[in-house]
Order: C-alpha cells, then structure tokens, then sequence
DNA sequence: TTGAAAGCGATACCAC
DNA sequence: GTGGTATCGCTTTCAA
C-alpha cells in the first residue's frame, strides 16, 4: 500500500503539503492540489485512517451491538429496518456504524467500556440486550453514551428509544372497544421481553377504563405456540370477539386458528396485530396492526446518541411515533353477546 | 482517555512490558501480568485499537456493501439473514464487519480502492450492487478482494455467491410438472435483478426437456404490480393450473388473485413461491417455496472472501445449497383440461 | 505557499 | 524478565 511519502515524493513536494491538500487546507496553490490529487488518484492512495484518526483522535464511529446476531434464528425484518434507519443518520452525519455482538466486544477479556474507548467510539446503540450480561452493570455506570431499544435503563449518558408502547396498546384497544366489542382478549408476547408488559398494561388500562374486564392470554412470539394458545382460548371461550395480539406473528396465528375453527374475521372476530410487519398486507384478510416505524426508530436511536455525546440532555426516553393501520381483520361487533352492557 | 503510558506508571514498569502483556508475550513474570492486567481493568484501559494497527498494520476487518441500505424502502427479512450469516462467520475469525453504502465511501472524492486501503480492509462483501455505478469498473479491475453475491462478475479476486437460481428453478418446475400439472406459468422479478433471468432459464429449460410450453408472466417485485399482472393473465389463460412465482411476495399475490377470483388453491391452481421467507407459514395454505439460506450465504460470502484474501483459488462461483419447501399450496392438478398430453 | 519536525499510542527488536 | 527506543503513517504548528 501507498504512504503519503510515496505521494510526496512523486509530486516532489513534502509529506506536509500533501496532507493538507487531503485536508481540506486553503493555502496550497492550485496547481500543487491539482497535481497531488491527481497522482494520489492514479495510485489508489488515500490517507491511511488509523494514522489519521491516531493523530486527531476525533471520534468519529458508533456501536451497534445486537445482541441475537450471528445466529440462525435471528432473521426479523425489523431489525433491518432498524439497521436502514440507524444509516441513514449516520450518513448525514459522516459517522461510521461497527455492528457487533457481545461476544466479539468481549474477546479478549475486555469490555463494553474498554471497547469504546480503545476504538473511540461516540458510544453505542444497544438492541436485544441480555441482561444477564455481567458486564452491563459496568458499562451503565459508566459515562459511555448508550442508546438502548426498546428497553428502559437508566444512568448517565443512557437513554432509551421506543414506541410508546403502553399508549399504542392502548389505542388499539379503544378502537376495537369503539367497534362495539366487548370481549376483547390481549394475546400477550414472552413475558422476558420489556415490551411485553408495556403493552399489556396499556390493554388494561384502556379495557379498565372502559369498564371491560381485561383478558390475557399469556402466549410467546413464535406461531406455534401462539395456534395453540389461542386455539384453547377461543374453544374455551366462545364469547371473544376480538382479539388484540402482541405481534403480527402472533396475529397470524390468530387469523389461522380462526379459519380452522370455522370463524370468520372479521365478521364472527376481529383480529390485530402489532408490528406492521410487510407481510401483514399480504395476508387474507389483511391484518389491521400497530405500525411501529423500525426505521424512524434506528435513526432517532443514532441522533439521540449524537445529543448525548454532545453533553445535551435529550430525557431519559424518546418516544418514535407509531400509527394504527385499521384494514380489513377488523369490524364492528356484530354478535349478540353483549350481555355487559 | 488513558493510554498505555498511564498504565505503565501506575504499575512502575515499562511501556515495553505493558504492551507485551496486551500482546500474549510469555516472558513476564505472572506477579507483573497480574498487577499490569488490575491496573489495566481499573481505569478501564485497553490498546488503542489505531495505534496497534498502524504499527501492526495486519487488516482485521471486512466491509459489506449494501447499495439499498439507509432507505425506508429496504426492509427484507432476508438482509438479516444475509447480515448474521456474514456476522457469525466473522467472529470465528476474529473479523471486526463494517456495514456501508456506496455513498458513505465515495464521500470525500475517493474510490473503492482507496477505501480498502486506507482501512486496510481484507476486501468487500457486496450485495445489490448497483452497476451503474461509475466506480464499479475501477474496483473490478483491481486486486482487492470481493465477493458478490446474487451477481456474476469476473475479475481478479472477485468471486459470487449465490443459490443456484437456475437449477433450484428447473427443479421446482420439474416437481410442478411431476404432479400432472402442464399449464404451468412463471412469474417473473424485475428485469434488472440479476436473478431474473437465471430463475427464467431453469425454468424455461425445464419446461422445454419436459415438452411444455414455457408462459413467463412478466412482474416485479412488488405485491401489487404482481396483483395485478396475475390477475389479468388468469383470467386470459384460465387454463393455467400452476403458477410458480419467483418470490414469495409475488406468490402471496398469486394467492390473494386465486381467492379473489373464486380459484381454491390447491384444488384449482397451485402456487409456488420463492425464497421462503418466515411468512410463508403464516399464510394459508402455506406456501410452497424454493428455500434459499441467506444465513449460508453470507457465512460463504465470508468465508470466501478470507480464502480469496488468502491467495487461494475458489473458483468464479460458490453455490450455496437450497431446499425445496413442499407445503399446502400445491397439489397434484385434478383438472382436466390436459388438452396437450 | 511550502516544508521541517514534534508528536499521536502502541509494538517489537535488542540490550541489559 | 524488563526496559529503551525506532518505527508505523499522518497531522499540525511554526518558520522560512
């Protein structure tokens, strides 16, 4: 590989001039520039960016760290929405994203906070955390700018960056009950899971709210085991009218048990989601889900993350907005069941 | 920030014997490694990741291309698939990935080649190249190391990987053709997808060992071009009992046109897909799908470009296996309409 | 407008 | 076992 000597010494001019002209300095002759660019291009040289960044130690690189990478089972569209938002910022701002999971951070016997500084990172943008990592604890002590998704840490230099889960939840709940339904069941996610409670306490609050009595039906993310949560649900509990579920997996689910047991969604019940994952409107019916915006959520994760390392202080949670997309799995209430009212 | 001269203050010894610590060196006292390593995890130390480098200078990094990231539009579930696929590869090795697009490297004037170099990359990954792309020549040209994938380009040190599109394709029409079916049409991607015209020619060459009549329905990617596009051509050729479409989002199109038009699949018409991503199953009937291995894909990818980087020889082209996923949505053809046997 | 030279932080060879 | 020091490639101040 070219150095900068090799340069200099092609153009005949030193080491200093040609380093300016790479950057950016006003007081090199046109003609110099021109020529040192010239054969700079024509060798393929540019300047070796581990001496630059030795010399001007600027940060100028961020962490991702996601946890479930590098493993088979991980392959939600999501999270590269995530990843496209969290780009996207950072190409506006000239930043470098390093995507890693812990166990390459702590090789060598190092850690989270050792990592950063030794690759003067401006901090990182943590998604999918365990929290059984014992070397997290350290790392929120620390002083090292974290952005955390989807789950709440608190500390110095931390924030986090969701949807408004619990409001969203919330929302949708008031719809359906707006629909005329009654019987409104909450397919809730794994219980490890932060959001998971989030959003159950936001279907209860609105169903409390409502005078409804709130009913969950404690399932996972995946689709089996939701079938046949839900399928055990709805035999045992013929009055359901709508079901509200955790995600669009789990809402497929929903759709399948449905169209197995002879209901029709969304005239006998009513289904949403959560998520508004791409396949929702491929479904028949198509799924009416809360919209979260992955992408708006990876860009606000990296220019919060800006704010931090710049000494402001953006609040211990940022809220990226969502929406209800109301489609076809959804209806009025047309069942005569409606003994509570 | 601390660095190496601190340590080696608090710990009344040489930078010399710090570093060897740091680097494995066997010949320290262990009473020395112990208090220099206590120290060390203390004030949170660890090597300047820029300074080892540049006196090391081995390159211990990769970087992937992905044209399409940083837009609100990408969010395939296969990229994720891609991504931990190449991430998983990387840690066995040590590799540290760096995720880009072309327009965060050709800022500041410079090429491909000058961006391997001044990170001392062991060579790219590169995915949904966009060939229009000026640079793209220069690159190709070179000696640094790339490996492509879902796209053929030769050059040296430039390898693809990729599923056979053309075998998995005359495959899955061979499976069709093998269940009576002899009216069987291919939708088809986007002409400018590199994939296209090899799923086209497995496809066709089947068609034609077997005496059929290959029928191309010319689509996109998109759902509802594909809509549309299958709509209008079952209803022109209401002969056709099979559709084989070349990714599950057109096929999940496929089957919203046959529910619509009154078709029962499978009874009436059967569909395939490809790709199988996770929604297949969620559908219903669930999709049949030619099931590519993104996590393989980027595991080969990387290892790929390692065995290139290593001057070793593999060949133009790796072939990454895929599976044919046999479900619901197709079934032995029990229409008579056979005018051709 | 250009260049000489002092570091940036770490490594590794060679003495001791 | 430990330490002195040249060196990696580049940036930047200061002089010329």
């Amino acid at each position: 590989m070219k150095t900068i000597v090799d340069v200099a010494n092609a153009a005949n001019v030193s080491v200093a001039t040609v380093s300016k002209v790479f950057n950016g300095y006003q007081d090199i002759a046109d003609e110099t520039r021109e020529k040192i660019l010239h054969i700079a291009k024509d060798m393929d040289y540019f300047p070796n960016h581990f001496a630059s960044q030795l010399v001007n130690g600027k940060e100028e690189g961020i962490c991702v760290i996601l946890s479930m990478f590098g493993y088979q089972v991980s392959k939600d569209e999501y999270l590269v929405g995530i990843l496209s938002g969290i780009h996207s910022e950072a190409e506006k701002h000239g930043l470098r994203v390093i995507i890693s999971t812990e166990k390459a951070i702590l090789r060598d016997g190092k850690n989270y906070v050792q990592f950063c500084g030794s690759n003067k990172f401006m901090g990182f943008i943590i998604h999918g955390l365990n929290m059984s990592d014992p070397e997290i604890p350290h790392l929120v002590e620390s002083e090292v700018p974290c952005v955390f998704i989807d789950i709440t840490i608190e500390g110095k230099k931390k924030v986090s960056v969701t949807t408004d889960n619990e409001k969203a939840a919330a929302e949708m709940t008031g719809l359906l009950a707006g629909l005329g339904h009654r019987h409104i069941g909450f397919v809730a996610g794994s219980v490890d899971s932060w959001v998971t409670p989030e959003r159950v306490k936001g279907y209860c609050r609105a169903m409390g709210e409502l005078g409804l009595n709130p009913c969950i039906i404690q399932s996972d993310f995946t689709y089996p085991v939701s079938y046949d949560t839900i399928q055990e649900h709805i035999l045992k509990h013929p009055e359901t009218t709508a079901l509200f579920c955790a995600s669009d997996v789990i809402a497929s689910a929903a759709l399948a048990v449905c169209a197995d047991l002879g209901y029709a969604v969304p005239k006998d019940i009513s289904v949403a989601g959560y998520d508004d994952l791409s396949f929702t409107s491929y479904l028949r019916p198509q799924l009416s889900s809360v919209a979260q915006n992955f992408f708006g959520l990876g860009a606000a994760a990296l220019s919060t993350l800006i704010s931090i390392y710049q000494e402001q202080d953006p609040g211990p949670i940022h809220y990226v907005p969502y929406e209800i997309k109301m489609r076809q799995s959804v209806a009025k209430n047309t069942r005569q069941n409606q003994e509570s009212l």
